[in-house]
DNA sequence: AACTATTTATAAGA
DNA sequence: TTCTTATAAATAGTT
């Protein structure tokens, strides 16, 4: 527009085309700032050049993302759309499997029983029947082991009591007989032969009228344990 | 820039300011094309007025995504990412409900007890006790409203009976008595009164052995009703 | 929306 | 890149 008029077609020489881009975009960024003075509007210029190179106007009013969003807002439309619907989606699943899982939880509390029909009451009382008694026979395996471990225990008490007379007699007929190393660690076993005992009498009891009658308090004693 | 210059300055003048916004905007992207063409650049122009109308000028080789995708790429920021937190923070979220939840159903299923202390087995299988029992009355109501209904449904059908042999009575006494008419109704409801009475028997007996067994087959007969 | 005097932008050259 | 400057283009104010 200058010392000639030109034609608006892609100029074909490299450095006089960076040389016009350049320029123009000054040009071009000035009259958006003018233009956002004036009119008090909010305006965002995003340009690539050939080059790759990346400039950036945008009003001092406001910032890129805030124009972005209004301008997909002003739209209907979400670009990153493509970005979210992966998550949207996986979301939606979640949330589902949590629905199920909720409700699943919910029948075996016996709540939330009305959209069964009577097979499906039947199958689930059958199914926390099994569960019971596998929870039942896992508790069972949990006290033998136990048990279990106090014999041994109980056992290696006994053996170092047996131990500890054994000595006594041998000092008693020889006086010079050194002293046991080892009596500490009698004392340190010597606390469990009694809660040992008590289990396993516990544990050879029939099974209590409340494994029937669903009160479920066939391990309180377990208390003793801890 | 001609007539006069201008201060580049708010224009208070409202209707001046709308008419110098929409100048000045043809003339932005006038130059915007320009520039696109003369040096094969991408430009893209966001425009909002203080009347909220947006205004959009895009480069015709690219798209606004496009552009706007790239400029996040080459000042290595993500205007979108604060939107994405929130999604991933609620996807973590559910994510570690629905774990939960299904550690809770395993549980009560009878499997994944290694790390359940006694006490915690114990307050489980008194739960699980307490939920068969809820079902189970569940259970017991579903049938009692059933047999409610077949109750109803016998005595609909008695009163009929007993209104056919009064007809009948009255057209032996009477040859010329009317035909009756709901005779059909009679036949819709016959099938009934068997398995009402049936079912009723079921439900006076006591409890089955199987309720004790963790079979769980208190229920098989229902089978009947379908 | 059109006109046009004037300002502003800028192409080409340095 | 920047400066210069002749000239094209944009536009403020008016109709």
């Amino acid at each position: 527009m200058a010392r000639g008029k030109i034609q608006i077609k892609k100029i074909e020489n490299q450095t006089n085309r960076q040389v016009t881009y350049s320029k123009r975009r000054n040009g071009l960024f000035k009259k958006a700032h003018e233009l956002t003075v004036l009119c008090d509007a909010k305006v965002s210029i995003i340009m690539l050049s050939t080059t790759h190179k990346l400039h950036e106007f945008i009003s001092p009013t406001t910032t890129t993302k805030q124009l972005m969003d209004q301008y997909q807002k002003a739209l209907g439309v979400d670009l990153w759309s493509s970005h979210y619907e992966k998550m949207q989606e996986q979301l939606k699943k979640l949330k589902e499997v949590n629905k199920n899982l909720r409700r699943e939880i919910r029948q075996r509390l016996g709540e939330g029983l009305n959209d069964l029909s009577f097979d499906e009451m039947h199958n689930l009382t059958h199914e926390i029947d099994e569960s019971l008694r596998a929870i039942r026979e896992r508790k069972i395996k949990a006290i033998s082991n136990q048990i279990d471990t106090l014999k041994k225990k109980v056992k290696s008490a006994n053996d170092i009591h047996r131990n500890l007379l054994l000595e006594l007699d041998a000092r008693q007929e020889d006086p010079h007989y050194g002293l046991v190393e080892n009596a500490g660690d009698y004392h340190s076993l010597i606390g469990f032969p009694i809660g040992g005992h008590h289990l396993l009498a516990l544990f050879l009891q029939p099974n209590q009228p409340s494994f029937h009658s669903g009160g479920g308090s066939d391990l309180t004693t377990f208390a003793l344990l801890e």
